[in-house]
DNA sequence: CTCAGTGTTCAGTG
DNA sequence: TCACTGAACACTGA
């Protein structure tokens, strides 16, 4: 589920857990997939008695600040996550790193399909894969004009250029889906054929929808009623309904739209 | 059994 | 070099 809400409601959730706490155990599975150069031994080794300073996010990325480098990153791929427990035996089925805290605490990563990563770096903002990060659309969306500007030089479909992380750092497919929807936009549209106005209907809109998510949580049953999220998978309904939703590959993703409201 | 999925990377093309 | 596209990755559930 993770984009940018998601993952910043998973930062403030692990800041209650981790923040001045101090890392008492380290439990680290076998698993070179998620664990990108770096073996779970070292992981272990590198948190293992030390205290967290800060719980930090830029995009879909999320890292743990401790009191001595290197710190770990973490991505969450398509269905990776982050739970609190107290007890070893609660640990999620597909758990890849569990931190047992000195408050009796414990938090783990999960991730069954394994497309997230777990990275161990000295300078997290300047590393692969976070220095090459666009801005940050909670914190670092740019004005109109200049964001037009970028956009001007991208021929690919606006849907495809709102999903590219070296811009749009934290916008996943349907928080793109739904700003274009909201912005009354076709996500086949040209990025470079968007007009001052549109984007700026569509910075207003990408904004206030990273917002909202944020401020609810991510929790999607608190999104207000109007959104497309609501019905974005709901197939079946009569062609000639008035707002009828389609699905198509857009981008290299499935886009849910209405073309009788988006232009 | 087949297919698609709230993501990213890489090879191939123009 | 750059922009862009499509396949691959790994696994689950419909």
């Amino acid at each position: 589920m993770p984009e940018l809400p998601e993952v910043e409601a998973a930062r403030v959730m692990a800041e209650g857990v981790l923040l001045r706490r101090r890392i008492e155990a380290v439990a680290a599975r076998e698993d070179p997939v998620v664990f990108e150069g770096v073996s779970p031994r070292r992981v272990a080794r590198a948190l293992r008695g030390r205290r967290v300073q800060a719980l930090r996010r830029k995009g879909k990325h999320l890292w743990i600040e401790l009191d001595r480098r290197p710190w770990p990153l973490i991505h969450f791929g398509m269905t990776g996550w982050l739970f609190a427990y107290e007890r070893a035996a609660e640990r999620p089925r597909h758990w890849r790193l569990e931190l047992a805290l000195d408050s009796g605490r414990r938090l783990c990563f999960s991730d069954p399909r394994r497309f997230g990563r777990v990275r161990l770096q000295h300078d997290p903002l300047h590393e692969s894969p976070l220095r090459d990060l666009g801005f940050d659309v909670l914190e670092g969306l740019p004005p109109a004009a200049l964001l037009g500007g970028i956009l001007s030089r991208r021929q690919a479909p606006i849907k495809a250029v709102l999903l590219d992380q070296s811009l749009f750092a934290g916008v996943g497919n349907w928080i793109a889906d739904e700003a274009l929807y909201q912005a009354a936009l076709s996500p086949r549209r040209p990025a470079a054929s968007l007009s001052a106005a549109e984007v700026a209907r569509l910075r207003a809109r990408l904004l206030a929808v990273v917002r909202r998510a944020v401020a609810v949580e991510a929790d999607s049953e608190r999104f207000p009623r109007g959104w497309l999220f609501h019905r974005r998978w709901d197939a079946r309904q009569p062609a000639d309904a008035p707002e009828h939703i389609v699905r198509e590959t857009i981008g290299g993703r499935t886009s849910a739209w209405v073309p009788a409201r988006q232009k």
